[in-house]
DNA sequence: CTGAAAGCGCTTACAG
DNA sequence: CTGAAAGCGCTTACAG
């Protein structure tokens, strides 16, 4: 069946008895090809065992249709859910990006980006490492290769983002905890060098001062955004003289570290303390107790940077507008008494 | 700094004032170039700004660095835990693997496999998507391109398997619930047309068959292997006249979602229902109630699968030896009482 | 509609 | 150690 060397379209071409100039042009789908040449083609092209050398194909055509898609972190479910809505959209281009890894590594991230770019990638989406530098990505921008960030964003770049509205997400789930009559707040998780947690703590800091609390009940404890940095979290703010009596976490993991050093305890999320998380990934809403989260459809903002950056390559551009995700709040157990949660069904709630 | 149009070694070599040939060698480490040649080179290549270009090279080399990834689901953590232990090794390698999505469909599979191809990759470490035909594999072997399967086979293929040993994992699970006096087990999630499902459930069977455990008081519900399947499942068992005391899961999402839906009737995990789960997953230890789960050493099948694909690369072949990983139990507290984990000072199995 | 020819950016013998 | 030349597999004008 397949020849034991690799077949080109030379060998097609011989086993087609046309040229080759006729295979690739059958190859590039082109409307000037006679149907029953194009049948014949595609006859010899199966024979053969014909692989497709893209590599080839780009040296002399000078742009790819291959994608990258650089994730800082895939264990993280929410990213994970990030490059599913990428996919969807680039599966639908009919084209297949390749994800790759940073694992939170500045380091890694440049080795990835060099073996991105050296493949001839026709754009990145890349949601930075923490500690990304900010000429971490000055070589690819002068080789003029379109670049989108994906929820997180470098200060003072000029590359186009598509993040949610961190900010307001924050002051919506403050505001919520203040209305149910809590006083002494906590934020826990994250750390300064990561933008997102300017703009999440920012919008916790505003509710605050908005709605009337003041510094000195304010409770500010850095972390790792894991649950293990969740649960040293807790601990810490409860071991002060007047402890906080709720908390907004920087993401969901943090929360459910949270809710298990509650648990240790002791303790009752919702019924004893109040915790929020943010992004909404699946697993808030089966959680016992369900966790309040700041919702961010996550999967949505994936399609949409997808789609952005077809766009910029398509017009050939490596500009765009940013995009801010609108945001809301899924109220559920884990921020206190719910009337209408309580009487769902919930067994431990009662 | 950087040159309008995209930079080659000619400019490079006119740059330093040297030939093509010794930019290559230069950029291949050789060892053949005088190290004041190399670095006059090396700073002729920073300063226009230039980017290997590594299809033209493929196409001359006829052999590629490049390997990939495909992964049936990306959302699960599992497969996350199982691409994280392969980019170690490969990091340290110097290889950036790319990973592709396939979702569990065995459609987007072949659009993958055949992009990762064109792509001319050296290698392919793959985990079959449900209902992958028996031939899908064939082009790419008649390539001469070697795959290894990590965690999943295929019926009656010769391609080499990393996996945990399945069977036995079910084997000593069900036989710790046995010996903890239970006698109408049931085995819950998955379905018959995926190998692993096979092996999992044969481990079952056969710990029935030895304790004596009769077939008439064994429930076997398939279903989707997600929390919701698990729901499903549980829903369905209980439904019996004389429904099971305890099930072995499928894997740890199918015990999450067990667990879940004791609480919703009330009933609790380890006290009322003795529920075993599969993977021993990061969150399993974290779950209250903590969930006893098999532990396959997902990461370590991962560094491991990562390794037999760069030997096979080096020794150019397509052959390699099954391994099949040691596997124990965890056990927790959901498979009931456990008088060391009720010490421990876990708050709601009072 | 189809063929002959040039060239994309690299590596690889082969001389020197 | 370094240079000149050929060639990897494709696409792209350009003729016909």
């Amino acid at each position: 069946m397949a020849s034991r060397a690799k077949a080109t379209i030379l060998d097609i071409a011989r086993e087609a008895g046309v040229s080759k100039s006729t295979v690739s042009l059958v190859l590039q789908g082109s409307g000037l090809i006679r149907p029953e040449t194009a049948i014949k083609v595609r006859k010899a092209i199966e024979d053969v065992g014909y692989v497709y050398n893209r590599g080839a194909a780009n040296l002399r055509k000078a742009h790819s249709n291959v994608i990258g898609m650089v994730i800082n972190d895939l264990t993280n479910p929410f990213f994970a859910e990030l490059a599913v809505g990428m996919e969807r959209v680039f599966q639908a281009a009919g084209i297949v990006p390749f994800i790759a890894n940073t694992a939170e590594s500045a380091v890694r991230q440049e080795e990835v980006l060099k073996s991105l770019m050296e493949q001839g990638v026709a754009g990145l989406i890349v949601s930075p490492a923490r500690g990304t530098t900010p000429g971490a990505f000055r070589r690819i921008e002068t080789a003029g290769v379109p670049i989108v960030f994906a929820m997180r964003r470098l200060p003072e770049s000029r590359i186009p983002v598509i993040a949610p509205d961190n900010h307001r997400g924050a002051f919506i789930a403050t505001e919520h905890l203040i209305r149910k009559g809590h006083r002494r707040l906590a934020f826990f998780g994250g750390s300064s060098d990561l933008v997102v947690y300017q703009e999440r703590l920012g919008g916790f800091l505003e509710a605050c001062e908005v709605l009337g609390i003041p510094a000195s009940d304010r409770t500010i404890v850095e972390g790792e955004t894991s649950r293990k940095g969740g649960m040293a979290c807790l601990d810490t703010a409860l071991a002060a003289v007047e402890p906080p009596t709720a908390a907004l976490c920087f993401n969901d993991a943090v929360a459910f570290g949270v809710m298990l050093a509650l648990r240790k305890r002791g303790l009752e999320a919702g019924a004893d303390f109040a915790v929020v998380g943010f992004d909404d990934v699946t697993e808030a809403e089966h959680y016992i107790p369900a966790l309040t989260s700041v919702t961010v459809d996550t999967a949505g903002l994936g399609e949409r940077a997808a789609h952005v950056m077809l766009k910029m390559i398509q017009s050939r551009t490596t500009r765009a507008e940013d995009h801010i995700g609108a945001v809301s709040l899924a109220v559920r157990e884990s921020c206190g008494p719910d009337r209408n949660a309580r009487n769902a069904g919930m067994g431990d709630a009662a």
